[in-house]
DNA sequence: CGAGTTTGACCGGCGC
DNA sequence: GCGCCGGTCAAACTCG
């Protein structure tokens, strides 16, 4: 990811029609931002320009994760029953970049591909690997833009980043949020 | 041998 | 009710 130009102005109509593709999960009750320690998201956050209590991905402490955990196993394999799917809210960005994954310093092993309609690329899943967290990114490139690799959060980290990496800052200055903080 | 990836199958949600 | 689609699982596989 060298030479990269700004891309998705905001108030494009493209860009709000992709925006609107994300499902805004405000409405769910996260109360308040825990895990101050999440540096990198905290950074996109502040990029973002999301308020600390909106961006409260999730109220995830150590336990709660847990929790989280036993939620998304049983949504996965249908397992729940009698229980209401939490959703967790979303962060989506795009950045330009060569490569399809972002070093965040976190590590993330991937779950599952899909096709995904109007895509000529796949839609690649990945969960972060550390114990008991549960966040969750997908990654897809964008068909209309072959150069554009736009990438969604979901969940928050409960615990430190695991490979810091000075670069984070700068993939940040890459970013094009359009979406759900 | 452990960690991570691939990939087909499965499941639930949703629109018609 | 049915079919489509997105998301997840899990066994097999690859790689260091």
């Amino acid at each position: 990811m060298e030479s990269f130009a700004t891309v998705f102005p905001y108030n494009s109509t493209a860009s709000a029609s992709q925006a609107a593709t994300y499902s805004n999960d405000h409405n769910d009750d996260y109360e308040q931002f825990e895990d101050d320690h999440d540096q990198n998201l905290d950074l996109i956050r502040k990029t973002l320009n999301c308020s600390s209590d909106e961006a409260a991905l999730d109220h995830v402490s150590p336990t709660d994760s847990e929790a989280g955990n036993d939620l998304n196993s049983a949504s996965g394999s249908g397992v729940k029953k009698g229980l209401k799917k939490i959703r967790k809210p979303k962060c989506a960005f795009q950045t330009r970049s060569q490569v399809d994954i972002l070093d965040d310093g976190y590590r993330w092993r991937k779950y599952g591909q899909k096709a995904v309609k109007n895509n000529k690329f796949p839609r690649s899943y990945y969960r972060c690997t550390y114990e008991g967290c549960n966040v969750k990114k997908q990654v897809q490139r964008l068909s209309k833009d072959e150069g554009v690799v736009e990438t969604t959060y979901e969940g928050t980290h409960s615990h430190l980043i695991e490979k810091p990496n000075n670069n984070f800052e700068h993939i940040l200055t890459q970013m094009q949020i359009y979406s759900t903080c």
